[in-house]
DNA sequence: TCTAAATCAGACCAATACGTTCCGATTACG
DNA sequence: CGTAATCGGAACGTATTGGTCTGATTTAGA
């Protein structure tokens, strides 16, 4: 039940390009020099950003990304998927299979479980993590 | 975001052990017999379980397993918990340390979606999960 | 039209964590 | 006192992840 390192650092970069939505783009260069990301791992969580279209990107000279719609229409779910895949609690809920197999009594609950997970992910908008020190 | 096959497992062997609570106890064989899993791999969850207070065992011959507390009052975090160690969805949340270091907006968040994710598993009880094909 | 700059996409390598298995120590029943 | 069964820790092999690099594509500007 942890988030992987680059779900972690692409919530980052979405919340500081967020920040910086008014004021046009901003280059990948800038965003892992604000981050303090690598640059090469920026890169990479750029392509499947762009891939899930959350992020809109500009190519060519004087080019760069912005977000591809407004913060609060993007949620935490969103992002994670588009960097982790599909979330799926068990193997079991997207086709996989059980040692138990056929007999397994619990699988028809998992697809609960994982709703519920997918639905405190999802009450999260990326307005509301990119503000600032909101506690409550 | 995905959970660690030890986990599920561990849910699967709860259950079983939950619909054996009134004839007892119950070995770890049979236990690993009647969830197809390997032997060692119980016993490994076993000594865990016990560790978290989830099952109480009776050594010596004759011993075997049984639920520490009734089904009801046992839910899927604590399993869950006592498997992986606590739920901790970035590693700051824990005492880690961010690249961002001090700089990171998004910190001050975490443990607000950390605990929106601990309640959705909280509200399910391994009474809950034990019962037969209620999908709603 | 040509040069230069910047992004995108893919494959490659190292490292950490996971899953599994096995063995020794402890404890209770007969 | 002997037997049986569990508990606890340690070690191995595998798999996924994290991070890096190189080549291809595209656009602005001269």
């Amino acid at each position: 039940m942890r988030l992987s390192n680059l779900a972690d650092y692409a919530v980052v970069m979405m919340c500081q390009a967020a920040r910086h939505c008014g004021g046009g783009r901003i280059s990948a260069g800038e965003l892992a020099q604000e981050t303090r990301l690598p640059v090469p791992t920026v890169q990479k969580l750029v392509s499947r950003l762009t891939g899930a279209g959350l992020l809109r990107s500009v190519r060519g000279a004087g080019g760069g990304l912005q977000l591809a719609r407004p913060a609060a229409a993007i949620t935490l779910v969103e992002i994670i998927e588009a960097v982790e895949g599909p979330i799926a609690l068990t193997t079991c809920v997207e086709g996989g299979e059980c040692p138990a197999d056929a007999e397994c009594r619990v699988r028809p609950h998992w697809p609960q479980v994982n709703q519920a997970v997918r639905g405190a992910l999802a009450g999260i908008s990326l307005a509301a993590l990119a503000r600032e020190k909101e506690i409550a």
